[in-house]
Formats: structure tokens, sequence, C-alpha cells
DNA sequence: TTGAAAGCGCTACCAA
DNA sequence: TTGGTAGCGCTTTCAA
């Protein structure tokens, strides 16, 4: 344990300065090719790694970023997203030599100490902001900290000194409006997330500009949580008025798997008696039968840009906004056209 | 960001030594209850948090601790496995001021060279071993690296020099085996994982044994990959043999799930063709029409007890091995009374 | 281009 | 019980 090979056993073989073999090792100028040569082969001669701790606390970096999953424990469970994002932030991540520090927090206040736990003790470089909140405390936080982030799918507001990465689905949400529109659907319901969200807001707000834009009127919104549940709910609200909806537009998949198997379990036909759609693109929504439409998203890559975006930002570059390719309209079985007598 | 609080700082403003500031922070012995309440106080004051930075280079440890997550990234998103143990292994990281580093590989190589990193950067006290292979060549490079770690639902296994921490799922399997042959199955299939996962085997063995104990010959065995596609490629294959077995027990949930679908997709019915069960208990089984009999774990228990018996490695203890109470079966609408022609 | 040395902020040893 | 002080292993001036 005590007998790590250091940097000073390093130079020492090498026969030159400790600083020179740092230099030489971190492809700084100002070193001989020929010393540089002679530390490289001395480095790996000895299997030398620098040391991330000497390195973080001369450096003063952490060389990790942090991920603050905010969530009840227990539904993470079923929300896929974040294996895919967080696969797309590793890949980046490990090519630079950066490591995921991945939190937990089941309420907001903890996940507002989880960041400013994160922050005190130095632990991270950087984190991401994913699932902004409208006026998200979070960001008023995270500027006095002086902690660099990059928000997730948030819109670009104004005041917010951050980056943001997007993946836009509005094109998409019109699309999937489109189709029902052109299908014959006159009256298209939307089963919103919790509206604290922005991206909650921003899909209903596509939603609603769509169907506007099919000439149409809106129809009922129901308000859930993004989860099986309340989708499961929202059939039993939606289906049971007077007057029904023929499709309704989920803001997610779960929800929208949940909204299908209760249509199915009251004995309606999907998309006979009503059509539905989802958001994300899971892999849930081929399980089921009929399969979902959906808009699919691309976690992967978001969270691959999101990284790289961090990252420019812990290096003090003034990194832009990115938007990486729209999610696109999947069709697939539970969407068809309205029954006649509607 | 230059301007940050030191311990410096602290011990000038309580009048006292750097070594009895620290002392008194860290509760450690030594330090009069008056110097101690006079450092507790300048500290709160001024708001200190120790850098982990310095704290990590000069205690010689990292506070964090690895999970490497070997997967192809794409099936990530269907395993709700992860996010509920992760759950579980912060839960109590964060109140011992571990963190934890997450990372991602998609081959079993690349998963080997991030513990080596891992180690050698020293970047973590220590690593989790989730999924073990037969004969898992991990064990022998951590030990090698002398990382502390300890596995997760592994047998024990005489050689392995880490500590264990499992759920057993062996009786549930046997409850799974014993409710079918009492509901008068005969021809009892099994749907595997890939034989070199140690637990692919387990939960073979326990079908093997059970089945033995029922007094019945053991039906086929197809041998999937823990994905919904293999779940269907089996039912293909079962389910078009000349004799069809009345009962399928599959080593995971979303295995079963594929058999399930592709199973009402042929036209029969379930269970009064064929009973199918799986293991996990995923929310999945629960939105699926017959909803799932299952064998149902507690990944966020697995978590926790994984954590503590980490730390307690991490601190040199000797930890013994730990199981947390077994899986339980749980009956749900899949499985029932085999077909009376069988 | 090279090397000596001063930190980075903390822990822990050893005298006092 | 207290207070110096020598590391921990690296980066980064600043002279030579």
């Amino acid at each position: 344990m005590g007998n790590r090979v250091t940097i000073v056993d390093v130079a020492e073989r090498a026969g030159v300065a400790i600083s020179s073999a740092s230099a030489a090792l971190n492809g700084r100028t100002g070193v001989s090719d020929k010393t540089r040569a002679r530390v490289r082969a001395a480095a790996s001669d000895l299997g030398y790694v620098a040391s991330l701790r000497a390195k973080s606390l001369s450096a003063q970096r952490a060389f990790a970023v942090g991920l603050v999953v905010e969530r009840a424990i227990d539904v993470l469970e079923a929300d896929p997203f974040f294996g895919a994002f967080i696969g797309g932030i590793e890949e980046v991540l490990a090519a630079e030599g950066y490591a995921l520090v991945l939190q937990m927090a089941s309420k907001a206040d903890e996940a507002m100490q989880r960041y400013r736990d994160l922050s005190a003790n130095r632990r991270v470089d950087g984190v991401f902001l994913n699932e902004l909140l409208v006026d998200d405390p979070r960001i008023m936080l995270l500027e006095e900290l002086g902690l660099p982030a990059v928000t997730i799918n948030s819109n670009r507001v104004p005041g917010v000194p951050f980056p943001s990465v997007r993946q836009d689905g509005t094109q998409a949400i019109h699309d999937v409006v489109g189709l029902l529109a052109r299908q014959g659907h006159v009256r298209i319901a939307h089963v919103a997330g919790p509206v604290r969200f922005v991206h909650s807001r921003a899909r209903r707000r596509a939603w609603s500009a769509a169907v506007a834009e099919a000439g149409l009127r809106e129809g009922p919104v129901f308000t859930g949580d993004f989860t099986y549940e309340s989708g499961w709910r929202a059939a039993a609200k939606l289906l049971r008025a007077d007057v029904r909806p023929t499709a309704v537009v989920c803001a997610n998949d779960l929800m929208a798997v949940g909204f299908l198997m209760h249509a199915l379990e009251l004995g309606l036909r999907i998309p006979e008696d009503v059509s539905v759609t989802g958001f994300d693109g899971i892999a849930l929504g081929t399980y089921v039968r009929p399969t979902l439409t959906t808009v699919k998203t691309a976690p992967r890559t978001l969270g691959a840009a999101a990284a790289r975006g961090l990252l420019a930002a812990i290096r003090g570059e003034n990194v832009a906004d990115v938007d990486i390719p729209p999610a696109q309209l999947v069709v697939r079985e539970s969407t068809g056209a309205p029954p006649v007598s509607a």
C-alpha cells in the first residue's frame, strides 16, 4: 500500500526534476522531447498512475461531476430515462478522466442539501441540473455557490447563467397531434405532468399550440405525475366523461401505458375507441399491446452532450446552448381513426 | 473561490492549534470539552466545511466507493434493478459522508479496466462486485489490487476473500414450483439466464431441485439473456414443441413478460394454457395482463446492506457475510391449474 | 530547458 | 491536553 509509485520515483528513474516529470507527463510545454520521452518511459516502466487525491488538492479540481436524482426512490425503478442518460454522461466523462458522482434525494430540500454539500466539500467540479422546475431554486443556489452547471431540457431562460442542453420535443408533439387530426380526431385530450416542471409545461404548450394549429378546440387536460398509476387515474377520469375524447396525448410513456391498460380494462378498444400516445420512447411501449405510438427521445445522446457542455463550462469556456437532434414521432399501433360515431 | 474557509481560519478564531482544531472537529479524543466547544463554535460561525481533497490526501482515503455496471448500454434502460439498488447504497453512504462513483462498461474487459483505473488513481476506497460470474476474473484482480469489495448475491465461495451480501431466492423458487406442482402441473420448464452468471445457475439449480422435490421430471430448459426478447424467443421455442410445458419458470421478470406476451400472441391463454412466473418483482409485472406471478426481491435493502458491508470492510473490520430477508413468492394472475388435457 | 521549493488543506505524530 | 510540524503527492511559480 505505502509502496505506491509516486512522481518522485518517476523523476528519479528518469533522472530529472519532479517539476519536469510533471510537465512531461501532463503534456505541458517547456520540456525537451528527449526529457519527455525519458519521463514517459520511466512512468510506464514503473506503472505509474498519478494519484487523483494529490492531483485534486494541488490542481484545485475534483475531476468529478455530480448528478443528483430527485425522485421518490420507489418511483425510480420504473424510470428508464436515467440508465441511458447516465450511460451517455459516462461515455464522455470516462474519456476525459472524469468520474460521475451519483446522489439520490427523495425530496426537493434534500436535493438542495446534496448540492450544497457537493459544493462545500468540493467533491465535484460541476453538476447537472436535470428536471428543471419553474423558478427552480437550484439555479440561484448554484449561482451563489459558484458551481458550474448545465441545465437539461430546460427552456432558454434569459436570467439563467448556465448553458442548456436540450432535445426539442415540440415539433414531434405537433406531429403527434397532426397525425391524430388527419385521422379525424376532434377531441384530443392531454395527460400532463406536474405543472412545476418546465418540461411538463413545454409539452402541454406544444400540445395546446398543435391542437389550435389543427383548427381544433382543446380537449380536457388531466394532470398526472408521470407514473403508471396516474395514467391509470387519467383514464378513469377522462373516459368516464359524458363526451369522451377520442385521442389522448400523454406527457410520457409510463402514463400513456397506464392509460392504455385501464382503457382496455374498461372494455374499450385501442385505437378503435380511443387513440393513445406517449412521450419518451421507452421499451415498455413496445411490450404492450397495442404497441404505443410515441415520441422517441435520445437520453443517451442528451447525456453525452450534457457532459461535454459541463466539462467545457468547468474549463471556463463560454459554452453555448446546445440542441441535439429533436425527438421523433414513432407511429405504432395505439393510434388510428376515431370511432365513426364520434 | 480562493477565500475558502480552512481549518487554519477555524483554529485561529478559536485560538487553538490546527492539530487541536482537527482533533476537535473529528471527534478524536485528547481535546478538552472546552476546546472542542470553542472549535465547534468557530467552525460553525465561519461555515467551515473540510475540504475533501485535502482530507483524502492526508487521510489516504477517497471517501467514495465505486459501482461498475457492466451492461450493453441499451439494455440498461429496461433494467430497473439498479435504480433501487443504488438508492439503497446511497441511503447509507450519504449518512457516512461517502459518495458513490458510478461507472459504466459495455464489455467485460472494459469493466476490468474501470476497476483497474479506479484502484490505480485511488478514486475509491472500495467497490461493489455485482452480477458475479462463475470464476469471475474481477475477484482475482481486486485481490491483487488490494481493493476492498463486497460481492452481491454470489454464493459463498470458499476461496473468495470478500464478504458477500445476498438475498436468498432459492426458497421462493421452491415455493413457485411447489405452487405449480400443487396446481397439477407436471411439465414445468425453465427459462434460464446466461450460464456464466452465478445467479443464473443458482436459480436454475433451485428450479431443478424443487422440481425433483415435487417428484417431477425436469421440463425443458431454454437459456436466455435476461432480456424481453430472449423471453419472447423462449416462448417460440418451448411452445412450439410437440409436448408443451404447462408452466414456465423464468429466471427474471423481463424474460417472463416477453414469454407471456408471445404466448398470448400465439393465441394461448394464460394461465389456462400455460402458467408463467418471473423473478425480481419489477413494476412491469403488474402492468401486463395477466399480472405476473413472481419472486419479489428487495434491491433497495440489498443495496443498503451491501453499502454497510463495504464501509465496514474499508474500515478494516472483519465483516461477515450478510443475508437479508429472503425473496418472497408473490402470486398473481399468470399462474393457475394446467389444462385438463395435459 | 531544467530544478528547487512553496504551496494545496488536512491528518497525525511527537514534544512540551 | 496542547501546539508544532512533517508529511500526503501533486502542480506551479520562479531562478538558474
